[in-house]
DNA sequence: TTTAATATTTTGGCTAACCTAATTTTGGGG
DNA sequence: CCCCAAAATTAGGTTAGCCAAAATATTAAA
């Protein structure tokens, strides 16, 4: 089933579904409906029916009332296309002049088109980077991503000198006011108060 | 409506009628049913039906059972398609290591992902070009294309001297043929027979 | 423990876009 | 001028993916 899989075309909200959980679920927890519903602005019957069919295409595992968890083949599909995601954010700011608070919506689209080798061909144009523009690991072409756990800000001791590397937020304005502070992934800073 | 229109976004089918009705009613005669079927490798009633909700829409003009023609706002959007299509494969081939005979199926997906502004950037990156890698004219972002007429190259006189402008093939092992002699968009030859 | 609120799923219906089979129109040869 | 083959359209059916409304399951509170 997953091998005859791998050589079919997910459809676009598939691999939009995919994403989804994988975010949602990352934290150990299952993934709900309804919160899938939410982060993919669907309604929850919606997402009850695209649910079942995946998991009858052995991507998810769906414990109904519960919540949906990957399968192997699942996550490996979602891990291919945050690397998409994150090569091209990271492509079309190193190259075409687009900033971390604007490109996410053009990535969002493109994630679905590109072929695996337009993305290892952009990948090795940057160098094969681990993290993206906001710090988010990059997975390699493998499947593997380094998850690591960095400290957030507010926990840091006052005088601290530290070295931004992540910045979770995915809202542009928000991303526009850290660029203009200047806290940016890569930047050395010291916690003032 | 057409003004409606031109803020709603085309299915990825739409665009492909409209570019292929482009082609097709390109010399005068409007493109008939079976034209754009074989195409697009659809048949003849999907077409059919297809034609009628996009003539609703204002995109084509029908005449039933004599064919179609584009209207202004579908020639528009068709040529915006094909501005699309001849920059991303210009710049796939300039900076990511395409060639003209494996570039059109990648450009083929991400015509329909791109924003027009990703669209202008390439565009810039490769110093707005007049033409793709086969020679094809890439319509200008106002809409307007230089539609050169060639002479093909079997009318030209033996011993003549000419400078090769355009590839009308899109057969990936032609194009490697034609390439493993040289005869590329830009190249100089002399007729020997 | 029983009830009420909440979450999930089921049911029924919609649209876009495709298909096959049946029907209608067109246009050329007898 | 009529008929027939080719082309086009209409009729009817499918799938993916969405929604709203109804039904069911779970969980928390009284």
């Amino acid at each position: 089933m997953s091998a005859a899989l791998a050589h079919e075309a997910l459809t676009r909200s598939v691999e939009d579904y995919l994403k989804a959980i994988y975010h949602l679920s990352h934290k150990g927890q299952p993934a709900t409906t309804s919160d899938i519903a939410q982060w993919l602005e669907l309604t929850p019957p919606s997402v009850s029916g695209m649910v079942k069919r995946l998991s009858e295409q052995g991507l998810l595992e769906h414990v109904p009332y519960k919540g949906v968890e990957l399968t192997p083949t699942g996550r490996r599909l979602a891990l291919r296309m945050l690397r998409r995601h994150r090569i091209i954010e990271t492509y079309l700011v190193g190259f075409l002049g687009y900033t971390w608070d604007n490109v996410h919506p053009e990535a969002e689209r493109l994630e679905h088109a590109v072929s695996d080798t337009l993305i290892d061909r952009m990948a090795a144009a940057l160098g094969n980077p681990r993290v993206d523009p906001h710090g988010d690991p990059i997975p390699s072409s493998d499947g593997s991503i380094d998850e690591l756990i960095y400290t957030a800000l507010p926990e840091c001791g006052v005088g601290r000198e530290v070295s931004i590397a992540r910045v979770e937020t995915s809202d542009p304005e928000r991303l526009r006011y850290l660029g203009s502070l200047g806290l940016t992934p890569g930047t050395r800073a010291t916690i003032a108060s």
